[in-house]
DNA sequence: AGCCTTTGACCAGCG
DNA sequence: TCGCTGGTCAAAGGC
């Protein structure tokens, strides 16, 4: 890895996606996959390993968008505990958000704004202090 | 029929 | 130079 230093700690995030998410479970595909929190944007999964350095699951996910760059990075060693790292930035706004009445005026497609609201909830709130997962069951 | 998710294998980088 | 870990791609299965 050489971003290591985005594995901001997502403590409050995780929260929301551990209610949030619980709740998809039932509702994702009518199967008991391990889906993520709503961020606004859609994402593919195309790959999983465990991690054995932080002894938890990670799940890599991209952009569905085809000219959006941004990835994903979920790390969970349970169901309840669920991490999500933020990578590169999103060339369009969520897809939850009224994007459309922005193109129409014009906006430059680097919605900044996502990716400083991205950023800032993972990686704003703590320098690079996640020397170890502290996933506390 | 199409799309999405999951699992395995392969490749690259670092120690 | 070899081994290990992390990341990505491809194929198969299911809804």
């Amino acid at each position: 890895m050489s971003e290591v230093s985005q594995t901001g700690e997502t403590s409050m995030e995780t929260t929301e996606e551990d209610k949030e998410e619980q709740q998809q479970q039932h509702t994702d595909r009518g199967r008991r996959r391990l889906v993520l929190p709503e961020d606004g944007f859609e994402w593919k999964k195309y790959g999983q390993k465990f991690i054995k350095n932080i002894g938890k699951f990670r799940g890599y996910f991209r952009c569905q968008k085809r000219n959006c760059m941004a990835k994903k990075r979920a790390e969970w060693s349970s169901p309840e505990n669920l991490r999500i790292v933020y990578e590169g930035s999103h060339s369009h706004a969520s897809s939850t958000q009224d994007y459309s009445s922005a193109s129409s005026q014009g906006t430059p497609p680097s919605s900044a704004a996502n990716q400083y609201n991205l950023y800032t909830q993972l990686f704003g709130n703590q320098p690079a202090s996640s020397t170890h997962d502290q996933d506390h069951t």
